[in-house]
DNA sequence: TTTTGAGTTGTTCGA
DNA sequence: GTCGAACAACTCAAA
């Protein structure tokens, strides 16, 4: 009897713990792809065509064996597994709030067919690692330091060989969303392999100085692919094992901290919508028509503070932004903006080739003051300094904004104090220290 | 139970 | 220009 095994957030062959058992339990194996409308519609246009670009690249892989199908998971799966009267259907965990409920649908929709469950998206699964209570850390070292205890089995073989079931009906994948000039990665696991070994071969040495510079290719941008599990974090552990140095340690934490916000939204899903704190409920946000002015700006990269514009035009550019400006725009939307950051982690997700629930409303809620382990509120980023200091060579925002090519060097930050100012170029919207102190006194009304 | 130490990512001010 | 302290108190983790 055939088994399925249904990708969904893990687009790679090898390092596949659920495709490793459909394969050693079974003769034949359906690799099934479900077109989920429910979770098409609201993912945006880069996310949607980066992942149907890596099931292109899978369905290569599999020398053109993968099966597609559309619609709910909770009819189509149970339909196919009748078709092919299927022993087991095969998945890698998906702990999101949404994947999580669909999975309890399709196992009671299977009935008999057991919906068998190896793996996840994850080195230590969410609710893993946990104190010794038994309840769950809400800060990250002490997590880190449960996280590096607890281990992670090595990454699996791709398997030899995939016997699959021959003559299934596979849907012809959309046309891809219309993204226009957005730049994404090259898609699969192929090209994450290669990726990561680009990355650890040339930038790992010096990662730990030269990763907040988003002017010099200093980050590993694994993110999209490890978003869609073209990669899986295992690999590149396992890598680091037998490495050692700053920029090893250092990479490892950050691959550690997209876990530890998969184990604070496991444990509290209602974080993705809310503040994790109830008490930022009471933080004053601006609304209105002058708000949406201010947001329209900020979207489009025209708030007159370079590394923020920068920022977010990277962001249309290329559907993705670095990490440390990634911090500096959203500071500047909540802090310097008064928005809140419901509305950024919004933006972000539809925009984001690597948008990931966990993580980007966690990043966010960290910045914003409300989530776990969160900054000081007292910390506003001043984005004139964050620029000199990460950008010191002014080619990050010259990359991005045309109008201050013009200008050499860290001038490139301070555009108001050249002799001529830029043409075409925006003056600031907001005036950073009067808009800091406003946000300290909005902070300092929801203290504890 | 109580106590103690620590906590991703900053900025400003004054010496 | 550089350096350290202040910013504020709180929550969490662990002994």
């Amino acid at each position: 009897m055939p088994s399925i095994l249904w990708f969904r957030r893990d687009l790679r062959l090898t390092d596949h713990p659920a495709l490793c058992d459909a394969v050693a339990g079974d003769d034949t194996v359906v690799p099934l792809f479900v077109l989920d409308p429910a979770l098409l519609e609201p993912a945006g246009g880069p996310r949607v065509r980066f992942m149907l670009d890596c099931l292109r690249a899978l369905d290569d892989d599999l020398d053109g064996r993968l099966v597609v199908r559309t619609g709910d998971p909770a009819d189509v799966v149970p339909a196919l597994a009748r078709e092919v009267e299927a022993s087991a259907v095969h998945i890698s965990a998906d702990f999101n709030p949404y994947g999580r409920q669909r999975d309890y649908h399709v196992a009671r929709a299977l009935g008999e067919v057991p919906l068998q469950t190896t793996g996840s998206p994850y080195a230590v699964s969410p609710g893993r690692v946990s104190k010794p209570d038994g309840t769950p850390y809400r800060v990250y070292t002490p997590f880190y330091r449960a996280w590096t205890e607890h281990g992670y089995p090595r990454p699996p073989k791709r398997p030899a060989r995939i016997d699959t079931v021959s003559g299934l009906r596979s849907d012809r994948l959309p046309a891809a969303p219309d993204i226009g000039d957005t730049a994404l990665p090259e898609a699969g696991e192929q090209a994450a392999l290669r990726r990561w070994a680009d990355f650890r071969d040339e930038h790992l040495l010096k990662y730990a100085e030269d990763r907040n510079r988003p002017d010099i290719p200093s980050t590993s941008r694994l993110s999209a692919y490890l978003r869609w599990g073209c990669i899986h974090p295992r690999t590149p552990l396992a890598d680091l094992e037998s490495r050692t140095g700053k920029g090893t340690e250092v990479f490892r934490k950050e691959l550690a901290w997209r876990e530890f916000y998969a184990d604070v939204l496991f444990h509290q899903p209602d974080s993705a919508r809310d503040h994790l704190q109830p008490r930022y409920a009471g933080l004053k946000v601006d609304s209105g028509k002058s708000a949406d002015e201010r947001f329209a700006a900020w979207t489009e990269g025209r708030t007159g503070y370079p590394i923020v514009d920068a920022g977010m035009r990277q962001l249309r550019a290329e559907a993705w932004i670095h990490n440390r400006i990634r911090m500096v725009v959203a500071s500047f939307l909540v802090k310097d903006l008064h928005l809140g950051w419901k509305q950024g982690a919004r933006h972000f997700m539809r925009y984001l080739v690597d948008g990931d629930l966990a993580s980007n409303q966690h990043g966010w809620q960290w910045v914003a003051g409300s989530g776990t382990d969160a900054s000081p509120f007292y910390r506003v980023f001043n984005p004139v300094k964050q620029g000199q200091q990460f950008d010191p060579s002014g080619d990050y925002v010259r990359r991005y904004v045309p109008e201050l090519r013009g200008v050499d060097g860290v001038a490139v930050h301070t555009p108001w104090d050249l002799p001529a100012p830029p043409d075409g170029y925006p003056t600031p919207i907001v005036e950073h220290d009067h808009e800091r102190r406003e946000a300290l006194e909005r902070y300092e009304a929801i203290k504890g």
